[in-house]
DNA sequence: AGCACGCCGACT
DNA sequence: GTCGGCGTGCTC
């Protein structure tokens, strides 16, 4: 294990050195060198502390320490700790990170260390078995003994050591009744040996039936985590096409090798039924990462990780940087998912990062989806990925119809924002008593409100975002910052009062609309500023399932994959939203999500119908949805990438100029514009 | 990231 | 008169 112990022989991977190269978790440009005492002996990747400046940090010895730093500047190394070093793959994959996403290693390596305490064992739990005396002192004492200490004792009898909590639950007393008898000598305790949190699967299941495609990529799969080595996978396959089981098979190829294995997903929502699934199939739960853990199951974690315990272990996107002791293969669950996507602090795309990870590791890495992302794509067709395709599901639901209203020929009326087809659609769905959704992605009542009378337009005094006015909640939101404020009374630039006008719709002002043109129908809103937690999210799902809601409006929280069995209509009210903006991925962000709506009507036996309002149906975006054609999307947008000049054919990078001098900054940046490469290589 | 050192307002 | 605000600058 750990190479501390000085008697345990001499260092095989590293000659003695007097001093070494230690990197912390701190956004240093580099490795700091450390004094070696006499004594100790650490090996790269050894997790030692350190003394700098006042205080005392955990860092990983990096490597040999330069001569640059004068031998009087150098401070000791102080101690290691009884873990296995952080294995060479993983400290590749911290330094290649920092080049490319130009941040300090420390800095990505503090992601790998976050819970630092994690590094001593945890105390042993303490249980307590009846003292040995007391079977005499009993008889003496026999009338001191209260009936709950009594109830203790019995039920400790002839058993084995207990834990104080089960022990008191047990006895049906307090705590502090098994705590005072332990003071007081009628209680022993004993340090229970530790157990691990991780119970390995069990490999001998019997395995998920699989059809003959899935058998096949199974197959593949399997024999390349077996062969060992990088390889990339696409494994591409609609939902309900049996992906999990699939690589469900590579997995349980890795745990054969006796290796880790590690599955990133997008979200916390680390889905019950996904769990279950695994469970199914490995007789056990796998190890979990996110943020939701408390701090105690974190270091577990940690711990069962750097341990090799935990061997295979399922988290968002920061599990990536969990300290395997020997990771066999990757799975990226939902590669195309945003949420992989980390912002801020150290930016980076986990997927990305975990095919680099793959690659610096020599091992496996599979990408699963059923809508991959445009990069992912393009990979699998040039070959840097291989691809495995699952065919659709025999038997499942059809696919709706999807039809683009052309907002230029059936306009609604003024203020209003349902074209006469679409409330046609909804005046017949819900005559036949089934269920509609309407689907805007923007929150509020309005996206702007503007002055009748001079024009000016409510904006957020801290950023250039217009206030959106949340009429539900009585206020105007900086959908940016975060500013809130009350509506005011009168134009804060020329003063007139009531003069105030809503320009566009939000969901709050398409619920109005709906209201008017719908009164007996039970309308919810579904939005993420009016439902509060995943719990309120699945009671009101859970009503729609029900049948108490006739008419769902909402914005992207009602996209990810629900069941509607009695939705047969799904109207998107503005369709060309996010399409503007200038955002790259702008396009296949809208597809991806209007594809995900338009999935929820017409499940069961019912047939589904979607209309699409868009001022641009010739856009290849709406074109190639109404297509129900995802390949000819992908190649429309392709070939617009292509002819950008935009990722994965060319590279975006951000430069953020900042400065307390506007002036200042502003000179700086017009420099650094005229300077910038034409772009043209 | 901490934590120190270092210069200007409200309190024991 | 000090306590204390957080603005720069190190830390092997």
């Amino acid at each position: 294990m750990a190479s501390w112990d000085a008697s345990s022989g001499p260092n095989m991977s590293n000659l003695s050195r007097d001093r070494v190269a230690v990197l912390l978790p701190l956004p240093l440009a580099e490795a700091y060198d450390y004094a070696v005492p006499e004594g100790l002996d650490p090996v790269d990747g050894d997790y030692v502390a350190v003394p700098l400046g006042s205080r005392q940090v955990v860092g990983v010895v990096w490597g040999d320490a330069g001569h640059a730093v004068p031998e009087e500047k150098l401070r000791p190394l102080l101690h290691g700790f009884d873990l296995p070093p952080l294995p060479a793959a993983a400290r590749r994959f911290v330094d290649w990170m920092a080049g490319y996403v130009v941040s300090p290693p420390g800095a990505v390596l503090r992601m790998t260390l976050n819970p630092a305490a994690a590094l001593e064992p945890p105390a042993p739990t303490v249980a307590y078995l009846a003292a040995a005396t007391v079977g005499g002192a009993e008889e003496s004492m026999g009338r001191r003994l209260t009936a709950a200490r009594r109830r203790v004792l019995e039920t400790l009898a002839g058993g084995p050591p207990r834990p104080v909590a089960e022990l008191a639950r047990d006895a049906a007393c307090g705590v502090g009744v098994v705590r005072a008898m332990a003071a007081a000598g009628l209680l022993t305790a004993v340090d229970l040996p530790p157990v691990s949190a991780f119970p390995h699967p069990d490999l001998t299941r019997p395995r998920a039936r699989l059809n003959d495609s899935q058998q096949r990529a199974a197959e593949r799969l399997a024999a390349a985590v077996s062969a060992g080595g990088y390889s990339a996978t696409l494994l591409e396959g609609v939902t309900g096409s049996g992906k999990t089981e699939v690589y469900f098979e590579a997995l349980a190829a890795a745990l054969a090798a006796g290796r880790q294995a590690l599955v990133l997903v997008p979200e916390i929502a680390l889905t019950a039924p996904w769990l279950d699934r695994f469970a199914e199939r490995f007789g056990v739960l796998p190890a979990q990462w996110h943020s939701d853990l408390t701090p105690r199951r974190r270091r577990e974690t940690w711990r069962g990780v750097a341990l090799g315990e935990a061997r295979v272990l399922v988290g968002a996107r920061s599990a990536l940087f969990l300290p395997f002791a020997d990771l066999g293969l990757i799975v990226v669950d939902e590669e195309h998912d945003a949420a992989f996507k980390q912002e801020d602090g150290v930016v980076y795309h986990a997927r990305d990062m975990a095919v680099a990870r793959a690659h610096l590791g020599g091992i496996p890495v599979v990408l699963a989806s059923a809508t991959p992302s445009l990069e992912t794509a393009v990979n699998a067709e040039t070959g840097r990925y291989a691809r495995l395709d699952l065919p659709q599901r025999h038997g499942g639901a059809v696919l709706p119809s999807i039809e683009a209203v052309d907002l230029r020929q059936a306009s609604p009326p003024r203020g209003r924002f349902l074209s006469p087809i679409l409330v046609e659609a909804l005046t017949e769905t819900l005559a036949a008593g089934e269920q509609s959704l309407l689907y805007l992605n923007r929150r509020g009542y309005a996206p702007l409100t503007l002055c009748r009378a001079c024009g000016h337009r409510l904006d957020c005094p801290n950023c250039t975002a217009w206030l959106v006015e949340h009429r539900l909640a009585g206020r105007l939101l900086c959908h940016h910052c975060g500013h809130a404020a009350a509506r005011p009374a009168r134009c804060p630039a020329c003063g007139a009062e009531d003069s105030f006008t809503a320009c566009g719709p939000g969901v709050e002002r398409v619920a109005e609309e709906v209201a008017g043109l719908f009164p007996e129908a039970r309308v919810a809103l579904m939005t993420s500023d009016l439902v509060h937690g995943p719990a309120q999210a699945q009671a009101l799902l859970r009503q729609v399932i029900r049948h108490e809601v006739d008419l769902l409006i909402g914005t992207q929280l009602v996209a990810k994959g629900h069941h509607f069995p009695m939705l047969t209509l799904v109207g998107v009210v503005d369709a060309d939203l996010g399409l503007n903006g200038g955002d790259l991925r702008a396009g296949e962000r809208t597809y991806q999500l209007l594809s995900q709506v338009a999935g929820r009507a017409g499940r069961a036996d019912r047939p589904g119908r979607v209309l699409v309002q868009t001022y641009a149906p010739e856009h290849p975006v709406m074109a190639a949805l109404v297509a129900g054609d995802r390949d000819r999307f992908l190649a429309a947008e392709l070939a617009a990438r292509v002819d950008a000049g935009m990722p994965p054919f060319g590279r975006l990078a951000a430069l953020i100029v900042s400065g307390p001098d506007e002036r200042a900054v502003e000179t700086a940046t017009t420099a650094l514009a005229r300077r910038a490469p034409a772009g043209d290589d």
